[in-house]
DNA sequence: CGCGGGGTTGAACATTCTCAAGAACTGTGG
DNA sequence: CCACAGTTCTTGAGAATGTTCAACCCCGCG
């Protein structure tokens, strides 16, 4: 991997408030913010930005700051005892990280790498200390952070649930089910990620994402219009897989 | 499983302030609290008590409570999508559950079943309406909790990169490395629960369990002094399995 | 003392991984 | 716009890992 090499964004700056309102508007933990709330930790916040391949930190690292994603994409990964990598959830614009560490004082348990090649990938980065304070003085904001982790800690169970009891077959059936779900309205939809990523995050090998993939394709559930797009024919058998 | 027959405590009482504080002093989230403050969340306390094999709750019901063990065992489980179950945890005196729930609206997605024979099981019920009320009066408790969130997330998350990167024998490796941590000054634990629950809290069988825990025995690494007691003779070996 | 549940063991079977090779894709630089 | 380089993706065959089913043991409890 690419050493640290952060670039500090041409726009950083710690007063920049109308953009980074632009991108904190649309996280779902300050949605609901009256407008000088929002200028108000907004005031706090500092931007940076990666080229792909740059870490933006690593398990191990003291962690002082929630990282909000302005643009491109950030690859979470975890690594194991032995040292493989799963990949543990892929952010995009809006989506938000570094929690985990904000709230324990401690240091960050997973990795974070910008991915995406076209565009530099922007954060947005609030201190911890600056986010208690806010919370101190608005109580209503932490109902509204402990309802995200309750639902995160709700789907991260409900997958390791899925890792106890089901075979990848199912697995992979499940996980395309619910991408149907997200982009609704059509049957068909893109990969939220390579088969490879895919694979790290279901616990398999690219081997076996694309066999199992082929086997559903030939028993009539789904077809792969290409690489990356996914129609899904038949989703009531696709679940009984 | 037996249909759901809820008795009331004998000292059920929604102002036992005493026997609830007695129990609620045990949790981490409140054990930092005033006296008074201890007092004021109390009063709005209820207490259940279950009999070996009653569901507390179950996926899909109405949540509107935190539930706190005062004594006895629960053990909280999940059902996959094709209807297999994954132990989840083993509650016992001082540790809490329905928070999920708490701050989402919504239903459980867990079942919780009272599991010891000895001893009824009884929980202090605090319900949702009040403890937001109160979180919303002494904000740093929030902090408080969204630090013990923190922690289980990342534990969460820790298990499932486990399931998805390690064999079973290395799971089962690292579940007697970790019970050896929380029972440390020795180097002999009892398992915290029976090798079938075991079972389906590492995403194995039974069968499977028995062999490798037989196997890690014939290389030396561990000793098997009963049918739950375990003592760990090469740590480092066994990390390395 | 007998019953029932957990626990153990064996053998056949199912699932998934590994390794290897080639095809398809993506982005880069001419 | 094309050709190249580095990935990612696919497919095959053999090997490893874990499951299932069935039988039996053992222990605690009524």
């Amino acid at each position: 991997m690419i050493e640290k090499n952060v670039h500090q964004h041409p726009h950083s700056c710690q007063h920049n408030i109308g953009a980074h309102k632009a991108c904190v508007s649309l996280v779902p933990i300050f949605n609901h913010l009256e407008e000088d709330q929002m200028d108000e930790i907004m005031v706090t916040a500092q931007s940076v930005s990666y080229k792909k391949g740059e870490m933006i930190y690593r398990a191990g690292e003291e962690s002082d700051s929630l990282y909000i994603v302005n643009n491109g994409k950030i690859r979470i990964y975890r690594l194991s005892e032995s040292g493989k990598e799963q990949l543990v959830r892929i952010l995009n614009p809006g989506d938000f990280t570094g929690e985990l560490a904000l709230f324990n004082e401690t240091t960050h348990e997973s990795y974070a790498e910008a991915i995406e090649a076209m565009v530099d990938t922007g954060v947005c980065l609030i201190k911890r200390s600056d986010l208690q304070a806010f919370l101190l003085k608005y109580p209503s904001i932490s109902l509204k952070i402990l309802n995200e982790f309750s639902s995160r800690l709700d789907q991260s169970e409900k997958l390791t649930t899925q890792f106890a009891t089901e075979k990848v077959e199912t697995r992979i059936a499940l996980f395309l089910a619910e991408c149907l779900e997200q982009n609704d309205s059509s049957h068909t939809f893109e990969l939220p990620m390579t088969k490879k990523n895919l694979a790290s995050y279901l616990g398999t090998t690219p081997e076996t994402i694309s066999r199992k993939i082929h086997e559903l394709e030939e028993q009539g559930y789904i077809k792969q219009k290409s690489h990356k797009k996914i129609e899904i024919i038949d989703l009531d058998g696709l679940l009984l897989v």
